[in-house]
DNA sequence: TCTGGGGTCCTAGGACCC
DNA sequence: TCTGGGGTCCTAGGACCC
């Protein structure tokens, strides 16, 4: 039986939280983002976007589209504020409920909506919409389909304060007419990329995956998403438990560009602890550092190049990741100069479940190191049976 | 005084081991 | 001595999303 999986995404939702702050400032055009160095616009009120501002412009360039654009910064206490009453809400109607960020997830009805007493699946959903705008005075779209694609479109199809149901029948309607750039996970590159070869729909790019599967326009990958999205055969299961991260990083645009090694080095620094303290708050170990440096030249597009160094072990270990990062630091940086520096570990490993995620190896350099916060016990019941399989092969070779 | 910062996932070549 | 394929790790880069 097919699921029925929500996507509800809140309108312009830091515009929204400035407009519930300032009802004077309905129906302005209003925009979020930082103004000065490298800001850029994070949402912006459908006013704003008729003079062609839009998220992830550069606030330089929206003020000068437009002249009366009304700039805030975001408001983090109120977006936290705010999103925690908009997934409280939601848990009245399923405890399914997986978070994307701060204001959209998926939910699972399927049970819920099979035991309630409104049969009315347009009538179940308006509900939900206008009981969110009555609590809270946030506004939100809702996409109805048995998968999460699915579903992502529908939220997208109708702004705001849409409801769009998306059965697999409904595809070839509803979605086949839509520009390729709507096609959620294809981006600008692709985009770009499938127009030059005169694809424009999504109807023709799914007719063009289905009819030439063996030409190489088309990466596989992509061609193989397209398809199963479209078909509705892509995942309907929510991911509702937290998830370790498989990364933590940072960067930061330098106040001014600048070649000064030492000077950067001290900012580099700064970025090295703070990524240090998440690794352990997050109770995680690294065994791969990166370190990220973007070009101040324009003529190179501001390239951004990254360097890794692999560990010798999975660590938390504060002067470990330090040195390794300077000396990956002090290898690579000549004298170029860059706009912006960042650090980021990866290659994670949950420090509670370390033992049963390490390879015999790496658990030997823990031995030799002498980081005593693995178990014993556990450790044993786990490697024994390799030590002595080792231990024979030495001992057979000699 | 001209393009952020947090992530995830995929690809691909080279090294190295079996 | 020559040749090769599979698997895995390391590193760098790129695309995408919010």
């Amino acid at each position: 039986m097919s699921r029925i999986i929500l996507h509800i995404d809140l309108n312009t939702f830091f515009v929204r939280i400035e407009e519930i702050k300032d009802p004077s400032l309905v129906g302005k055009p209003v925009a979020i983002g930082h103004e000065g160095r490298g800001g850029i616009i994070s949402t912006c009120s459908y006013e704003a976007r008729k003079y062609g501002v839009h998220s992830g412009m550069p606030t330089f360039q929206a003020t000068q589209l437009c002249k009366y654009l009304i700039l805030k910064d975001p408001d983090s206490e109120y977006i936290h504020l705010y999103s925690n009453e908009f997934f409280s809400y939601l848990r009245n109607f399923s405890k399914k409920i997986q978070v994307l960020g701060c204001d959209e997830c998926f939910v699972d009805i399927t049970e819920e909506f099979a035991n309630s007493k409104e049969k009315n699946i347009d009538k179940y959903l308006k509900n939900i919409q206008d009981g969110l705008y009555k609590k809270t005075k946030l506004k939100c779209s809702i996409g109805v389909a048995p998968t999460k694609f699915l579903a992502k479109m529908g939220s997208d199809y109708k702004k705001p304060m849409g409801i769009t149901i998306i059965r697999k029948k409904d595809v070839e309607k509803l979605l086949f007419p839509l520009d390729i750039k709507d096609f959620y996970g294809i981006g600008k590159q692709t985009t770009s990329k499938l127009k030059a070869l005169g694809i424009n729909t999504i109807g023709e790019l799914y007719k063009i995956c289905k009819e030439n599967p063996n030409s190489n326009d088309i990466t596989p990958f992509i061609k193989d998403y397209v398809i199963s999205s479209l078909e509705g055969k892509t995942s309907d299961k929510l991911d509702l438990e937290y998830e370790d991260p498989k990364s933590i990083g940072t960067t930061r645009t330098l106040p001014y560009n600048s070649h000064n090694k030492e000077e950067i080095r001290k900012f580099y620094i700064k970025l090295v602890d703070s990524i240090i303290g998440k690794l352990k708050k997050e109770h995680q170990l690294t065994k791969t550092i990166t370190l990220t440096l973007k070009d101040a030249d324009c003529a190179t597009n501001f390239k951004t190049k990254t360097y890794s160094k692999s560990l010798n072990s999975y660590t938390d270990n504060e002067e470990k990741i330090k040195t390794a990062a300077l000396s990956l630091y002090d290898k690579v940086f000549k004298d170029q100069e860059i706009r912006l520096i960042g650090f980021t570990v990866k290659n994670l490993i949950n420090k509670h479940n370390a033992v049963t995620q390490m390879t015999f190896d790496d658990y030997m350099y823990h031995e030799k190191e002498s980081e005593t916060y693995l178990l014993i016990n556990e450790i044993n019941r786990k490697f024994n049976k390799e030590v002595v399989k080792r231990a024979s092969d030495v001992i057979k070779k000699k």
